[in-house]
RNA sequence: AGUCUCGUAGCUCAGUUGGUUAGAGCGCUACACUGAUAAUGUAGAGGUCCGCGGUUCAAAUCCGCGCGAGACUACCA
């Protein structure tokens, strides 16, 4: 028996299914039994479990699953790990909230050691959500040993990865210039500022200044220009302006050097700019003259501008100027500073196209300083350590001039009661236009980060940081980056390739506490270094510390090297609170400390794939011999392009020279109803286990994945989650509720031996030949990783073809009739359509297609559930495009006969005599199709007419194929299209039976070909006709006696159809049947008699004249009485 | 501010290398059909293909400039 179901419960589906796998262990053995078969590996991007899991989790697990699944459906076995991110920022800030403290207050109110105990209590708090999720969404992952970023095991493949990074010379300390908070005195993180709020709208000023170009150093065409030359940059913060050593221009921006007058001082001068900007430095007081001899005249403060020369930036690189203020020079390189570079840097719209560089209080300006060779404005101190212009409280050094000592460069850093009216700011605005170095001062609004804890803005410092030099690997990057599949592509192309294309060296240090320490010790100079590349080896370096007598005793004393059980490395924990004591010796038996920082998380998580082996002191073959590398499948949002994607791609490149994914999907975000972020702060953000809940993992899995591709943006609507749960969930569980009543009826099993598909009926045939279509159409999908064109092409399958049309056409042969071999097709065709559709959407909706495959498993499908089972493999030979086109047909013609009927008001119960067709180039074989119509809509007989004899009814147009003769006559198209839509119908006629004919066009003949037009018919004159697709159809809408009668013998069937159902009788229920009897009904029931009990399974037909029993019915308003009782 | 993605019916989305009159589903209105169906069919209403300009015989599609939404990066001086 198959097993019926009253109605859909979803949600006891769900949940019993859930168990079933539990229980059964399905997952395991999804893995287990491919135990031999290949491998197709996936990475799971560790998340972070110290917040709860939202909606947008719900989409890149879907997908991961999704693809996991298919891919062991198709034999592989497919392992995944599941892991957890658990250093970073966001815990430590978590814990400092909740104890109450500051960065500052950590190792002095608390000890580090006690802090990171807590970092790691907090880390996980939210882990039994991310795992409930797991479960309650179907996300098959391994959850029961999961790699842990704050494990020993973790920790140490870290470590020997960045020693073979040292290895290769590209591991380096080094400046960068970070976002410092002088009045928290800290360092922030980029994450810092991306604390709402941190972004501020401040008002600053701004001035042009003049910076005098030498002009022997300039272009030819400069040279010869009377006077001196200035070029003109802007800034919003003056007080870098001692620390300039170069200025930037675009290369090919367009230039202009203008002979005006200093506003100020009225001194005439020749300024440089940027063309596009003349109008916006240049305004008010200025008007622009074209010789020289108006130039001389200043008529009311009006000042008049001469444009004498136009150049491209790029004539400009190279040139010197003079330093803007010269109390210091760089110690070293000075000859290099003071010049101009190029650098993309430069913005078309605001300042004056020429940008001041000063390269330890910017990044940009920085590594644009770098990659030209320009020195920064560093000075030596005392102890002859290079220091820049502002110390780290945000004061000018001691040693700066003209009153600017031990100011704070920034009015905010004062407290209250001593901030001075004039900001240095100002004063620098002052200083240089006493000098006459000042073309404008102004005042400008923009945003700008504050510091979220001192709320105080901050500076750009350079501080010591050490770094991967990516910079030198981008081309390597870039290479391998054409080997990933990205989905879509333009994420691969576009946002991780331009992003490569202007990598920056990696800053790995993080001036934190909860992380992996860097393993790097170094002498107090830093002469000496050391990087320990595992517990061995760091161990033995403890030894010899010991021995020295540096240290007292080796803390790591029990740890047993070679022993990789859990026990003895859980022994040890390689947190900085241990590591900080550690003092290593140097090979001139100096001591070493270790270099405080801790590394970026992102190096965790990118780390991922060897580190969750514990590579290379465990498992190296399956890197090594790439079993479990690189992956073949990855996905997570598109915001981890520039994070988690990145330091995969990059760790690899460096050490393997591989890529580590070879397929990846970054997916979009989940955005409310109306298409605004998610977010807190908002209130639109959505529970994930809510929606699970009230709607099912396998409705919500397949929103996601059939209502756009998983890249773009989703916006989450509950109202299209319902409507799946009705029409694909509902009507998949009504054509197998339909299958099981009948079958169980007829005591199908499918023990009959296979039909023959030639032996099948054309319908089971089709049907059969669309089910093989879909099956080599999803597959390619899924192995493009096209999820959505997937699920599309399931739901026009199972909503259109197979239910709406296959089930309708075939319904009688399911219940009528014995168990012929007809039947037998029937059921064995749509049992084979029902297991391929779980199959194939068994990755998406994993719950729901697990159940019914379940009740469908029989000798020939052995397997426990469908996750165990194999991708159908499609039968080319069952596919019969021709057949599927002549079905297409057949649906057209059918909906338009229907439009017929509704247009002159004839039901469809009511029979038809017949209907004509005209079409062109029928396939052959029209029997099928003619029958199929006939009984669809109720009409005796159906011609198919050739074009000869239809030629009286029909109306011709003529049309050109636009693609094919558009290339050929370009311009000429037009004039040829109205002369052929002129053509009358007998020359139209004329055109079908030829091949070629020829048109006149200004007396030139031109030479078309048959293909070159589109001939429609469509018209049939003193007909019910419609024309659609190239088909045109009518329809006889006399109704004779006879067809009349049988029409209402229909009705009274029908009606007779709702009482049994009204009764609720079984469907195999035998009636009797008593018709109070009239001359209306006589009429009616005397030649149908027969079709009638057949129909309503009418033992006994019996006319009464008195009936005492019964209800009422109406046929045409008249009145009659019926009684019906069960035949037992 | 820059970069990237997106913008097609009230809603969600298709729309092939540019080519005849831009489509589907949901929703709305009316009618029909139904012994699996909470379905389904037919018809109707509903479009400045975000706007402007360009290339072309021909643009929703290609290019440029805007506008709007989102992400990423952000003192991009």
């Amino acid at each position: 028996m198959f097993k019926e179901y009253k109605n859909l419960e979803i949600d006891k589906i769900t949940n019993e299914i859930r168990c079933f796998w539990e229980k059964n262990k399905i997952f395991e053995k999804s893995i287990i039994y491919r135990n031999n078969k290949k491998l197709y590996v996936f990475y799971e991007g560790p998340p972070s479990a110290n917040g709860s899991p939202g909606i947008h989790h719900i989409l890149s697990r879907t997908i991961k699953d999704i693809f996991c699944r298919y891919n062991t459906l198709k034999g592989q076995k497919v392992t995944r790990k599941a892991g957890w991110d658990t250093h970073g920022l966001p815990v430590e800030l978590v814990v400092e909230t909740k104890l109450g403290i500051t960065k500052k207050d950590i190792g002095k109110k608390i000890s580090i050691y006690t802090f990171n105990k807590k970092c790691k209590e907090a880390v996980m708090r939210y882990s039994n959500e991310w795992n409930k999720l797991s479960k309650h969404l179907g996300y098959w992952i391994y959850l029961d040993k999961p790699y842990f970023t704050f494990k020993t095991k973790y920790i140490e493949t870290i470590w020997w990865l960045l020693k073979n990074i040292y290895k290769k010379k590209i591991l380096y300390k080094g400046y960068k210039i970070q976002p410092y908070s002088p009045a928290a005195g800290t360092g922030l993180s980029s994450h810092e500022l991306n604390i709402p709020g941190a972004y501020k709208k401040k008002s600053d000023l701004t001035i042009i200044v003049q910076f005098k170009s030498k002009k022997n150093t300039l272009p030819k065409k400069l040279k010869k220009i009377n006077g001196d030359i200035y070029l003109l940059s802007w800034t919003t913060t003056p007080w870098t302006l001692p620390s300039n050593t170069a200025l930037t221009v675009g290369i090919n921006i367009d230039y202009v050097v203008i002979s005006t007058y200093n506003p100020y001082s009225f001194s005439k001068i020749n300024i440089i700019l940027a063309k596009k900007l003349i109008k916006k430095v240049l305004y008010k007081n200025f008007f622009p003259v074209s010789n020289e001899k108006e130039l001389k005249e200043i008529k009311q403060n009006k000042i008049p501008y001469l444009v004498l020369n136009v150049f491209k930036g790029e004539t400009l690189i190279g040139s010197c100027y003079e330093q803007l203020i010269d109390w210091f020079l760089p110690y070293k390189n000075k000859e290099k500073a003071f010049k101009i570079i190029s650098g993309n840097i430069v913005n078309k719209k605001i300042g004056t196209g020429i940008v001041h560089i000063s390269p330890t209080f910017g990044e940009e300006d920085f590594f644009l300083s770098k990659k030209n060779g320009i020195p920064p404005m560093l000075i030596l101190d005392k102890n002859k350590i290079p220091i820049p212009l502002v110390d780290m409280e945000g004061k000018f050094i001691k040693e700066t001039p003209y009153g600017f000592s031990g100011k704070f460069v920034k009015n905010e850093y004062y407290s209250y009661d001593k901030r001075p009216d004039k900001s240095v700011d100002l004063e620098i605005a002052l200083f240089l236009k006493k000098l006459n170095k000042v073309f404008k001062i102004e005042k400008y609004i923009h945003s700008y980060p504050h510091c979220w804890r001192t709320q105080k803005p901050i500076l750009y410092y350079p501080l010591d940081s050490w770094f991967i030099k990516t910079t030198s690997l981008k081309k390597e990057m870039l290479y391998l980056n054409q080997f990933i599949n990205w989905k879509p592509k333009s994420t691969g192309k576009k946002k991780f390739g331009y992003w490569l294309e202007n990598i920056t060296d990696w800053n790995l240090s993080r001036s934190r506490f909860w992380g992996i320490p860097l393993p790097i010790w170094r002498t107090k100079k830093g002469d000496e270094e050391i990087v320990i590349g595992s517990i061995e080896e760091l161990i033995n370096e403890i030894e010899k510390s010991v021995k020295e007598g540096f240290m007292s005793y080796n803390p790591f004393k029990n740890f047993i090297i070679g022993n990789m059980s859990e026990k003895n490395y859980n022994s040890i924990d390689l947190h900085k609170h241990n590591l900080d004591n550690i003092i290593l010796l140097s090979k001139y038996k100096k001591p070493m400390i270790r270099e405080s920082d801790i590394i970026d998380v992102w190096f965790d998580s990118g780390a991922m794939p060897y580190a969750q082996l514990h590579y290379p002191f465990e498992n190296q073959f399956l890197i090594d011999k790439k079993k479990f590398f690189p992956a073949d499948f990855i996905c997570e949002g598109v915001d981890q392009t520039r994070g988690w994607f990145f330091t995969l791609h990059t760790i690899s490149c460096i050490l393997f020279n591989s890529i580590s994914f070879k397929n990846v999907i970054s997916n979009g975000l989940v955005l409310d109803k109306t298409g605004k972020k998610m977010s807190k702060s908002r209130g639109n953000t959505i529970n994930p286990f809510e929606i699970i809940k009230k709607y099912g993992p396998d409705t919500i899995r397949w929103y996601f994945i059939s209502n756009s591709s998983p890249w773009g943006n989703i916006k989450f609507n509950i109202e299209k989650i319902e409507n799946i749960k009705k029409k694909l969930f509902g009507t998949l569980y009504n054509v197998y509720s339909f299958f099981a009543i009948y079958a169980n009826i007829d005591n199908f099993k499918y023990k009959e031996k296979e039909i023959k598909l030639k032996n099948r009926p054309t319908i089971d045939k089709w049907i059969l030949s669309e089910l093989n279509t879909l099956i080599k159409k999803t597959y390619n999908n899924y192995n493009n990783y096209e999820p959505t064109k997937v699920a599309r092409k399931i739901e026009v399958f199972v909503i259109d073809n197979l239910s709406n049309w296959y089930i309708r056409l075939s319904r009688r042969r399911f219940w009528k009739g014995n168990y012929t071999n007809n039947k037998i097709s029937a059921y064995q065709t749509l049992y084979t359509c029902l297991l391929t559709i779980y199959k194939i959407s068994s990755p998406i909706a994993p719950f729901f297609m697990d159940n019914f495959y379940k009740n469908l498993k029989n000798t020939l499908e052995p397997f426990e559930s469908v996750h165990l089972s194999y991708y159908p493999k499609y039968n080319i030979s069952t596919i019969d495009k021709n057949l599927e086109l002549k079905m297409s047909i057949a649906k057209d013609i059918t909906s338009m006969i229907f439009s017929l009927r509704k247009k002159e008001k004839i039901k469809v119960r009511q029979p038809l005599k017949r209907a004509l067709i005209l079409i062109n180039n029928f396939p052959p074989k029209k029997n099928f199709i003619i029958n199929i119509i006939k009984k669809e809509v109720n009409i005796k007989h159906i011609k198919f007419l050739s074009n000869k004899k239809m030629y009286n009814f029909t109306k011709k147009t003529i049309k050109i194929n636009y693609k094919l003769l558009g290339p050929k006559f370009g311009k000429n198209i037009n004039l040829i299209n109205s002369l052929i839509s002129k053509l009358n119908k007998k020359e139209i006629k004329n055109i079908e039976n030829v091949y070629f004919f020829i048109i006149k066009i200004h007396d030139h003949k031109i030479c078309l070909s048959k293909k070159d037009v589109y001939i429609l018919t469509e018209y049939m004159q003193g007909w019910s006709a419609i024309c659609y697709n190239g088909i045109t159809v009518a329809l006889d809408t006399n109704i004779s006696e006879d067809l009349k009668k049988e029409g209402l013998s229909r009705e009274l069937i029908n009606k007779i159809q709702n009482i049994r159902k009204y009764y609720k009788y079984k469907i195999t229920d035998k009636i009797l049947l008593y018709i109070e009897t009239s001359k209306f009904l006589e009429k009616i029931i005397k030649n149908n008699k027969k079709h009638i009990c057949e129909e309503t399974l009418t033992s006994e037909l019996i006319l009464i004249k008195n009936l005492k029993y019964g209800i009422f019915l109406y046929i045409e308003n008249k009145k009659f009485k019926i009684f019906l009782k069960r035949n037992l």
